[in-house]
DNA sequence: CGTAGTCTTGAACCGCGTCAAGCTTGGTGG
DNA sequence: CCACCAAGCTTGACGCGGTTCAAGACTACG
């Protein structure tokens, strides 16, 4: 899983919040010059290559962050060796648990990622006095809540062709598409294997399905990661979601 | 799924916050004399009985509550009725998600119930107001997920067997015993319909591996809902769960 | 052209779901 | 006190979806 080269990133410096691409969606995202002056005054930013790790359970962390751009996967592994992703972070997501000494799990860099970094006591501290950054934290925690409730549906009711086609759906959510009935491209941002880690699969059975929606017609297959659906309403009619239920 | 009487709630008056039960371990926790005052003015009791809905995903919200005696569910629900519970709330828990209109999932009574509410919109200009409350609001709802990414793993990649022992484990530790080597007792707060709907299982598959379990000596039942854990390493061992793996 | 990494495909197996009875328990009423 | 009933739980037989194991195909990169 971790490539020849160890965990080892580059630093970068600099770079002015006022220019950031994420700097209205992530935790900055309601704090004002002068708060936004402190953030800068901490952080660091940080690149990995795809496949390297980021955090290690248990580790100490001495950071937390944002993410600028690529993707993070967080994983935990049962003692003989299977794996469930439990949380997939894309641009402005946040990484790591302010309060908290240890990492709860593993950090993967899924792709190419920058990250975004401050120090984690003095980020603590500016915690306290900085309402605007702790309140956007709590909402952003209570997204990722329910994010994570809805892949607990997934995981322990629906069918492997309905995760496929959830996955699929949930990416081309946050790439942006999917609102208009249009046709419509996305990339998968995973291997195989990181998908049937996500989707409590195995890479035949992801291989499998996909390729079972794609005979079906709901997706066309562009290379490997390219995906384009045609139709994004038969997609969402494949993902088995829920509908509000008539009261009683 | 419902008893024959309908969503009725009793609700009961008062009861002083300083002889609360769970005044140090939920949301007010943290707040001083003069904050309590105020979120005393603001609170209400209700009780619902156990099958009782407390609220329907998508519902207009407008209490939040902290959970008092007694369990509650949260479920989500596939549009043919495959249903899976993606919380369970005990004693001190939080409900509701203040900064949002509409509850995102149903809240079930899985026993009966106490809840100490707070009207929404009083209490979400509390949060602005009073740092001690948001910030172990924040504290609850990393916690929370934190477990839900735990249960992620169970769903996505245990055994039945293993989430059996897993749950029971669970229960433990929130009854409070689980630390000594000692035998323990404790009692399952749910029907094995409920924990087929926690575990992502069927009811049939619930009631064979208990069975197995208790065959295997791994638990004595008593009752339906009472069980002893002679050796609770033994229950750990069949959890599956994680060790710190070594580094690369 | 060769090699390594990634993905696909096929065949056999098995864990869990499904369906269909039984059993236990507690409550109700004769 | 027992007959009856409904709800919840257990048990068995069977089938299917997804895993496992084992090749093979594709792609990228020397």
């Amino acid at each position: 899983m971790i490539g020849p080269m160890e965990t080892r990133a580059s630093s970068t410096s600099t770079g002015k919040c006022e220019d950031c691409p994420i700097r209205h969606r992530a935790v900055c995202a309601h704090c004002e010059a002068e708060e936004l002056a402190q953030l800068e005054a901490i952080k660091f930013y940080r690149s990995f290559e795809a496949g390297q790790h980021i955090l290690w359970e248990g580790d100490r962390m001495d950071f937390v962050a944002s993410v600028v751009s690529g993707v993070v996967a967080l994983t935990r592994t049962l003692e003989d060796g299977r794996t469930q992703m439990t949380g997939l972070l894309l641009a402005s997501d946040f990484l790591g648990r302010p309060g908290r000494e240890n990492a709860p799990c593993h950090a993967t860099a899924a792709t190419d990622v920058t990250l975004c970094c401050f120090r984690r006591q003095p980020f603590d501290r500016l915690m306290q006095s900085t309402p605007h950054l702790s309140h956007r934290l709590l909402e952003m925690t209570l997204d990722e809540l329910d994010a994570a409730r809805e892949w607990m549906l997934l995981l322990g009711r629906k069918t492997a062709r309905e995760r496929i086609a959830s996955f699929i759906a949930m990416i081309a959510r946050r790439q942006g598409g999917l609102r208009g009935a249009g046709p419509l491209h996305l990339d998968l941002p995973l291997t195989r294997e990181a998908m049937g880690d996500y989707l409590g699969l195995t890479i035949e059975t992801v291989s499998r399905q996909v390729g079972a929606l794609r005979r079906d017609g709901v997706i066309v297959l562009d290379g490997l990661r390219g995906v384009t659906v045609p139709d994004p309403a038969r997609l969402l009619a494949e993902c088995g979601d829920e509908r509000r239920p008539a009261r009683q």
